[in-house]
DNA sequence: CCAGAAACTTGACACTTGTCAAGACGAAAT
DNA sequence: ATTTCGTCTTGACAAGTGTCAAGTTTCTGG
């Protein structure tokens, strides 16, 4: 009795481990399938492309993913997690208006500037989520969590002042996505203006908020 | 002399007459392809299926365009032209705030209504854009055209109770843009409130802008 | 009316795509 | 040591792609 007992715990941490060994490997490819993907963007990029611009061959993906769809959900939602933190450490840290507001500029930048690729993917996936009802709850999620995000930004900005926001979420939401996806559109047409026109524009816009 | 000069003449305005047809056939065959873009979006769809959706064989395609992205872009600049006025009548004819309101939120809810096909691939293209160079300059020219339209509109909300806007055209339209373009993909995704919620949302928004 | 041009159709091409089956490799279990 | 299992590779398949050349129809100017 004791002995079965013991053997299926042995068995069920095997498959756990098993699960989070699939589950890392899962990952690793879905990063290697991000970098393709943001070169070429979705329509463009097929899996032995994929493939050849990485460690990995076409077959592999088809062993840890079921489908091409299933591949680029993964993708997406692995993307989210390192996207939605990215302002928390200004928000935590800044004292002052002034200094949110820097921190938060300066991060807008950096990220327009470097992750301009995978950024431009995720416009693209969003879009594609107007077609594809498979891609639809990932990206509503996502959008939610951005939308969450920004108001975290914009409410502490208002709290350092002592006031009140008086805009809604996803009003302020849309403007800063509006504003941001221009910019990157712009700023991939090799606009120089681009960014630092976005910059001003964020920092006349940010006092209007509350 | 005179006889030589008529017949150039004769010649010329029969070139003319020819390349007149030749463009409304254009116009023709992108307005059948924008059928089925608006219904697959750009990733998926073919020649041969924008064929078969139309009363045109796929050959006829090529015989109008030099490649897809000639096509494509025949059907992004045709859609432009009919995109942009969308607001102008309200504009022209409403003698007051609530007037110009009223008819402007009911046109957009008709628009996300009726034409959502359409504005989705709109969305899909200005994404493609960030990809595909040949995209960017007719999709930047449309992008500048709807924030105009959109200033339209907004200044003469203001005009219409005498004060200035507030706000930059082009956080105007990001703003917008941003707000339609959820609304649109909640709307996709059969989500009841999304039209109602985003008529809300312009109707708090709208009196703040000025 | 008829020759030549324009408009269109058809079918074929070279290539890419997602998918999958058959097998190879290595490690763990018996 | 042999079997078994999870992992991965390779090659093949059918379907679909943009492109184009050759042929057919329709129109039109003389």
């Amino acid at each position: 009795m004791a002995r079965q007992a013991t053997a299926q715990r042995v068995a069920v941490a095997a498959e756990a481990l098993r699960d989070e060994k699939f589950n890392a490997r899962r990952i690793e490819l879905a990063e290697a399938a991000l970098e393709t993907l943001g070169e070429l963007g979705f329509a463009r990029t097929s899996l032995r492309e994929i493939a050849q611009n990485s460690a990995f061959t076409h077959g592999v993906f088809h062993y840890y993913f079921s489908d091409k769809l299933d591949l680029i959900c993964c993708c997406v939602r692995h993307y989210k997690a390192k996207c939605v933190t990215r302002y928390d450490e200004v928000v935590a840290t800044a004292k002052s208006r002034k200094e949110l507001t820097e921190g938060f500029l300066a991060k807008l930048a950096m990220t327009l500037r470097e992750d301009a690729r995978m950024h431009r993917l995720w416009y693209d996936l969003r879009s594609q989520a107007m077609f594809e009802a498979a891609f639809r709850k990932d990206v509503l999620e996502i959008d939610k969590s951005l939308e969450a995000m920004i108001w975290r930004v914009a409410s502490r900005y208002a709290e350092l002042d002592g006031k009140r926001l008086a805009t809604s979420p996803a009003a302020l939401y849309a403007l800063f996505d509006g504003l941001f996806q221009s910019a990157l559109l712009r700023h991939l047409a090799n606009d120089e203006t681009a960014i630092p026109e976005f910059l001003d524009e964020v920092r006349r816009v940010l006092p209007t908020i509350c």
